[in-house]
DNA sequence: GTTATTTTGAATCATGTAGTTCAAAAATCA
DNA sequence: TGATTTTTGAACTACATGATTCAAAATAAC
């Protein structure tokens, strides 16, 4: 670990750095990021303007560290749900159910950051943020999959990638459902559901007749 | 058709109503609801400030006409999409692809005016409309699986709710992505990918051990 | 205690924005 | 042509917002 223990000279803060920065993404992620003002993060991160700007710099700044710090606490607890459960199926299903938690939080605005907040931010590094975010994702989930076929769960030409891709997508729409006031027990159906379809196999004979 | 022939007396209107609204929803399409100013309204819809206000309203009002003109022409274009292929899994395939291409048209921002953009105004009214637009989505796409078991493509117990829901999900997911700089080829492939996922029956022996 | 250093709150400034007003312009009707 | 009606452009007002300044406050070092 590397510590600053050297305690700093003059007047100590009145605020956790930490803190404060989860607070700002509580506000932007309530308000979204147009919709957020100074004032909005100087009230919710209880930190002064002067401090604010000093320690944090501006809006566009704050945001940014805030979905860095974000999306990787979020990366860490999705792969954890990912890769704790035995089969494959119920990796999935947690990961699935992870979205829905994370979505459907009290206290918490519904949704999600990275979903439903920054994809309209028009700034370029914010969307390449995202790009390589959602790249990361898929890669982990495909990882698990590929985990499947080595277990012996899935055959070995089950579609990874594109498993994994709709694995993501359909975490999408749950969180998105989340946003527009769908119930968490829904969700949660949802999610197992989810789960059930992702594990087929190609071809499972769809047709009866016709 | 009822027509108004009877010509107004005062001085000829320099724009077209329903024009000068379907810009105004590429404005906050592209820009996002908080991040529109009356200047872009004024500049985008090529309506002087005061005829803005006087023919259309304030900000809220005119992104809630442009929300429900979009939300209707679109919903019609996705029922085409749905009812006119013949076998159900061409249907989907049908709607996931002109949801890509809404998407991903040239001419206009990426993504989608109600699943992008309309689901982070912080609105009553909006998110109602959301949601009753959302669940007549839903149904849309449950009626199509319902035509399938009619005709013998799927089983009479098919989860024709349950993947409705998930057609849909897997339609904001592609449609997010399309926001998020995805190739229209890429996501035009997976549109096909997830038509075959969704008609695969349950129980498709997805285990081979373990 | 005194000094040096950093944070903080309040006041301040410049800019941007929503919404209104009003006279000039452009059309119809007589 | 002239009266009437409606739209339009430009200027204007009031307010919100982003960002800065500065002296007072709080603490460690001496």
């Amino acid at each position: 670990m590397i510590q600053n223990n050297a305690k700093p000279r003059g007047r100590p803060r009145s605020f956790d750095e930490k803190g404060a920065l989860e607070k700002a993404t509580q506000v932007f992620w309530s308000k979204g990021y147009d919709g957020v003002t100074i004032d909005d993060l100087v009230a919710g991160m209880g930190v002064g303007r002067p401090s604010l700007y000093a320690v944090f710099g501006d809006k566009r700044t704050i945001f940014l560290r805030a979905l860095r710090a974000y999306a990787e606490a979020k990366g860490a607890r999705a792969a954890k749900a990912l890769f704790s459960p035995r089969t494959l199926r119920d990796s999935l299903a947690s990961f699935l159910r992870h979205a829905v938690e994370a979505a459907t939080e009290e206290g918490s605005a519904p949704g999600c950051l990275l979903v439903c907040v920054a994809p309209l931010v028009d700034d370029a590094e914010v969307r390449q943020f995202l790009r390589d975010a959602a790249s990361a994702g898929v890669a982990l989930v495909e990882r698990r999959f590929c985990d499947g076929i080595s277990a012996g769960e899935i055959p070995s030409d089950f579609p990874v990638a594109v498993r994994a891709s709709q694995t993501v997508d359909l975490a999408r729409g749950l969180t998105m459902r989340a946003q527009m006031g769908a119930l968490r027990k829904t969700l949660m159906n949802d999610a197992e559901e989810a789960a059930d379809l992702l594990v087929l196999p190609r071809r499972g004979n769809a047709t009866l007749g016709g």
